[in-house]
DNA sequence: GGGTATTTGTGCGTATGTATT
DNA sequence: TAATACATACGCACAAATACC
């Protein structure tokens, strides 16, 4: 919200003109700047924010890098048009589904899949004995060709072998449970955090070092409310909005 | 998760040793750094990021000043143990219920508040004229003498004339609103993002430059679905997760 | 207690990046 | 574009505290 008076920090590790970026970033998210109109000329935002003039040029380049901004010589510093997903997330949490709407193609890839001993967290999570095989699966969800979220699940070996067959095939949770019997299932205790992309999910989603990911980590369940699924999701900040609605 | 072969960047306005710092808060998160234990000496952590020995003593010493490492000479540095606090979140969220059981003493604290004319954001949040009056309190939650949460919210000035006395009064959104007749709410469509700390934040709620907050924009309705409260809520990413319960 | 290896703490010279004027 | 000041990062060396045999 409110265009607070600059305050930039000085050597606290992050550079000014990175600062400058970010806040640029953050106005654009708040509407302090409209998209697709005129940033503030250079030597304004020097003002405002306290710096030198070649210190918002910095920034102003790196976010041009970034495909944030188009500069263009004796007009203005333009806001190009990106609007985040917004991703629901409640019981009926479905990744093809909730994206309806807004995007005209999605699926999940299977980047890799494993067969591993259930740790402490995930064996209490599914209910099963720790040290039980568990199968591991790295996906990436892209709609219209972008990543927007990048997930680890784990299901139970014993019950759902070969599901990563199945993902494989189907780029769908929902369609491979259903080779299992699975017909329709709720999402129970999510857990949502916030955090900086590690090296592989920056390289997954496609992000700039230092972005942001929202972390979900929930359980999904069968109606009678057995445990089915243990999955850690990650999603852009930067791209993507999490959206409780009341009644799912 | 998982533990990958570090590829920290250079030059990309971030400094080193604040990517290191960040890095050493994930391995902590996801429990590759288990608490209350050493973390690996300095030649090691400094031969695992590709960096010299002084960038990982900077990020050491930083981390050390934010309270989250203790290095002791010739023993080795120690992970300091530090729960996060869950905060629920769903239909039913109130502040002082939500934290029961994990904190002794909570309250909210008002730092300001203003009258200001609706933007179009706000004014159809609350479902009023845009521009018409609208009361804008600044708050910040704390528990047990930490702050854990800084919002905006905003009321309909006309209909909750003198709601800023009644919340630096009783310090809870909840008793401020039964003065207005409204014994019980509900919240309604919760959008939830992230992003770094602004300025604000980061004063309010003691955080380092850099800092991660989850977001959350939500309206609180009456029962009969009346909008009464539009708020931004910021929460420190590094000390609260968001949970979101089936029931509530 | 002695000796040695390990680990954090300190100093300094140099090169490069960042920010201002 | 140039000059200047400061922050960042590296490499090497050594001191101080602790751990282990």
């Amino acid at each position: 919200m409110s265009a607070l008076a600059s305050s930039i920090e000085r050597r606290n590790g992050v550079s000014l003109w990175r600062q400058i970026a970010d806040r640029i970033l953050q106005g654009i998210a708040s509407g302090d700047f409209a998209e697709n109109a005129a940033l503030p000329p250079e030597v304004v935002l020097a003002e405002r924010y306290g710096v030198n003039r070649h210190t918002v040029r910095s920034a102003i380049a790196a976010l041009v890098q970034e495909g944030v901004l188009r500069a263009e010589q004796g007009r203005g510093t333009f806001v190009l048009s990106r609007k985040r997903l917004s991703y629901p997330i409640g019981q009926r949490t479905r990744f093809s589904t909730g994206l309806q709407g807004q995007t005209t193609e999605r699926h999940i890839a299977l980047l890799s899949s494993s067969t591993e001993p259930a740790n402490r967290r995930i064996a209490e999570a599914l209910g099963i004995a720790r040290g039980s095989a568990v199968i591991r699966l790295e996906t990436r969800g892209e709609a219209d060709g972008h990543a927007v979220s990048r997930a680890t699940t784990w299901f139970d070996a014993k019950r759902f072998a070969g599901i990563e067959a199945a993902m494989a095939e189907t780029g769908s949770i929902t369609a491979s449970l259903k080779r299992f019997g699975i017909n329709d299932y709720l999402r129970h205790s999510t857990v949502l955090s916030a955090r900086h992309a590690d090296a592989d999910d920056l390289a997954a989603l496609d992000l700039q070092p230092g972005a942001i990911v929202l972390v979900t980590v929930a359980v999904n369940v069968t109606l009678d409310g057995q445990p089915i699924q243990f999955a850690e999701s990650r999603f852009p900040a930067e791209r993507v909005e999490l959206r409780l609605s009341a009644n799912d």
